[in-house]
Order: C-alpha cells, then sequence, then structure tokens
DNA sequence: CCAAAGATCGTG
DNA sequence: ACGATCTTTGGG
C-alpha cells in the first residue's frame, strides 16, 4: 500500500457499502462495514493463521462467519488476496425485504423498530439467518432469479459514489486506532462506536 | 489439560 | 458497568 493507493481490503470495503445481501428471504442494504486486513493486521482473525482463519485465506467473496462470545453470529466477506487473507466484516444494514421474517428472527419486535433490525454485526447476522452452517458460502454464486432463492448472496455492484465517512473499528483491542470502519454518512441504521475496554488510551 | 480472551448486545 | 455463553487458541 502506498500514500495514494489505498489496501485492496479498503476499496473493496467501501465497494460493499450500499450493496445488498440476501441471507435466507431476507433482503438487507449494507450500511456499515470494517476492513481487516489478514496477516498484515493484528485485528484480523487472519493475523495468526489457524484452521479457523484458514478460510480467509482461499477464494474471494466466499463467507467467513464467526461465533462471538458464544452468543452471536458475525458474517464477513472473504475479500482476498490470498496470500494475504483479508476479509470485511458486515456491521450494519437496512432491512428492504423480508421485514416480518426479519423482526421474527430478531425475536419479534415492533415495526417502528426496523431500524435497529440489522444494526451491530450480531443482529445483521440473525436477521440474514446466517449460522455456522453458511460457512464458506459462495456470495457471487448464481441461483438465478426468484424469491425462491433461500442462500444467502451478495445483490449486483452499486452504482454512484455514496458519502463514506469512516472511523476506527468497533470493539478491537489491537489496532485500535485504525480507522478503517466505514459507514454511509448519516445513515440512521449504523451502529454506535464503542471503542473495547482492552484496547490501550486513544491517540 | 486448563485457562483466558473475545471483530457483541441488552439491560441496569 | 455487567453478565450471558461457548469456541478457539495458546501455554504448561
Amino acid at each position: 500500500m502506498s500514500a495514494r493507493t489505498q489496501p485492496d481490503v479498503v476499496r473493496r470495503a467501501k465497494a460493499l457499502l450500499g450493496r445488498t445481501i440476501v441471507g435466507h428471504g431476507v433482503s438487507v442494504r449494507i450500511t456499515e462495514v470494517e476492513a481487516y486486513g489478514g496477516c498484515e493486521d493484528p485485528a484480523s482473525h487472519a493475523f495468526t493463521r489457524t484452521p479457523r482463519s484458514e478460510i480467509m485465506y482461499g477464494p474471494s467473496y466466499r463467507l467467513y462467519v464467526y461465533r462471538s462470545y458464544g452468543i452471536h453470529f458475525c458474517a464477513n466477506v472473504v475479500t482476498g488476496p490470498t496470500e494475504i487473507g483479508a476479509a470485511v466484516l458486515l456491521r450494519a444494514g437496512e432491512v428492504v425485504e423480508g421485514h416480518e421474517l426479519a423482526r421474527f428472527r430478531r425475536g419479534g419486535t415492533a415495526p417502528e423498530r426496523d431500524v435497529q433490525l440489522a444494526r451491530g454485526p450480531g443482529n445483521l447476522a440473525q436477521a440474514l439467518g446466517i449460522t455456522l452452517d453458511d460457512l464458506g458460502t459462495d456470495l457471487l454464486a448464481d441461483h438465478g432469479s426468484g424469491p425462491e432463492f433461500t442462500g444467502v448472496r451478495l445483490g449486483p455492484e452499486r452504482r454512484g459514489r455514496p458519502r463514506i465517512a469512516s472511523g476506527p473499528r468497533v470493539g478491537v483491542s489491537k489496532a485500535a486506532d485504525v480507522p478503517w470502519r466505514f459507514w454511509l454518512d448519516g445513515d440512521p441504521t449504523v451502529s454506535a462506536y464503542r471503542r473495547s475496554p482492552r484496547a490501550p488510551t486513544p491517540g
């Protein structure tokens, strides 16, 4: 990476903003992501190459799912290159299709709280019905066009240049000041920033 | 084998 | 500020 050229994972993270992802009958417009730089990034699960992170050293646009704090699942898009093992964490989105199903998966919340349906990575994965069963899914595979599709896949690439804001990643204790969290500026579905209690003091 | 940490979230 | 809950990882 150079001063003029940002890393591939950052460009790809930004490119995912505004794009839709479909998960088991629920469609979400991605509004917030974080970039993780694989073996070059101490905050990445792939910084130490283990059985769990091996999928990040595989083909791009596969789904990496991990269990968070024993409670939630978090969904990531592997972005490559394979020797780096980078990926993008999907942190928040706006439900644009399948609202009732998403509400049910989230525990039966009221429609007036739909803005929170997919706010935060654990909630986003839950709204999409993503679990470890979906680990390794090819997010670009062609399944035809129709409502009968029940798996996970990305929608078409976004067009246009939305206003993108950035800041430090949420909850990471290493590289806590690297500004690799990106979101659609002003979007109400974006999650709140929380610094890791284990991170060193800002600066 | 055991202990600890963790890319979270809702509640108090 | 804290607890829920469990897998992965690293140390002895």
